[in-house]
DNA sequence: GTCTATATTTTGATAGAC
DNA sequence: GTCTATCAAAATATAGAC
């Protein structure tokens, strides 16, 4: 069975510390006090702070990653990989509130990794642009413009970590279902 | 005909850099370097940090506040009504780009306040959901969980200033109604 | 209105004992 | 694995000269 490392206990720490104040104000001395050991103690296990921003950004970012390739390869229609993404938005933020709060808001404040992690938002978000640019085409979907069309759901996919913790009791797979329907379908009766 | 005080100039710059790093990464000594000027100089124009921050978030709640009880006091339809708040969203963020993102990702640094502030955007989005309601009540909106429908389009609305300054040769006008077309009737044709 | 000089706190991180 | 003690740098802010 998977047993949680010290280092993995601190990480997880300091992303609900990071949440809320974001990895800026959050100081060594908050993440020692919230595991309730001096920050001395926490060199044993991490090796800087710019460390932890990086673990949790990077494996969430690669997490998409994966997820969207599997999604581009996949033979559906240009609205069912929609489909597929607002479920692996709806997936990732479920299982990683606290860390989507840094890769939304602290992904600036990567050093050595910043131009990596900005190489794979790039790339996710070209292949989020092909899919509606393709939908477009077979007139799955309306003929507006592509980008607006990806930044405004893709504004609220990346919120998602915002609404879930508020919704403990939400069925993943029945919100998802949900969430599309408004995203693609529109609120409009 | 209006003149920049140096006070406003300090402010209008410190939010520039707020947008690139947060309001807790940003020293007095960035925005003095930025300014042209020491950091001890900065002090005998503004009371210190904190205040320069609340300038920027409160002023812009409040016009938010101000724009959402004219929309409130209009005798039109729900679906009418959120037209008239997607227009108030890309006025003020079109206007206010910098200042949008001390208001979306630095509120939770204010001090005294950060009461004030957390009590305006509760009366907005009970407004903003109040109207929703009334829309599925009318049949004008899809009967889902409202707060789901608010989430969605609040969530594309508060990422606005991200999205114009990427788009300097767009219409103001004609953008709102694009926007509307993609939240309010969906995407799929 | 801006400067130099400085006070005071806080920061990330290391050394070495236990 | 955690502690105490400590360092060096950086932070906000003030005092007083020009």
């Amino acid at each position: 069975m998977r047993v949680e490392t010290r280092k993995q206990e601190i990480i997880r720490v300091a992303a609900t510390l990071f949440k809320d104040k974001g990895y800026s104000a959050v100081t060594m001395r908050d993440l020692a006090k919230a595991m309730g050991i001096k920050a001395a103690s926490l060199y044993n296990h991490i090796n800087s702070k710019q460390d932890i921003l990086k673990d949790i950004i990077i494996s969430l970012a690669e997490e998409f990653t994966a997820g969207m390739a599997t999604i581009m390869a996949s033979q559906v229609s240009s609205l069912d990989k929609l489909n597929q993404i607002i479920a692996l938005h709806v997936n990732i933020a479920g299982r990683n509130t606290d860390e989507m709060a840094s890769l939304n808001n602290d992904w600036m404040h990567l050093e050595e990794k910043l131009e990596y992690y900005l190489q794979l938002r790039e790339n996710y978000e070209a292949n989020f642009r092909s899919i509606i640019k393709q939908g477009i085409g077979t007139k799955e979907i309306i003929d507006l413009d592509p980008d607006t069309i990806l930044f405004s759901i893709l504004s609220t996919l990346r919120s998602l970590y915002l609404w879930i913790p508020d919704h403990e009791d939400y069925n993943p797979n029945q919100f998802a279902a949900e969430l599309a329907e408004i995203l693609l379908h529109g609120i409009n009766k």
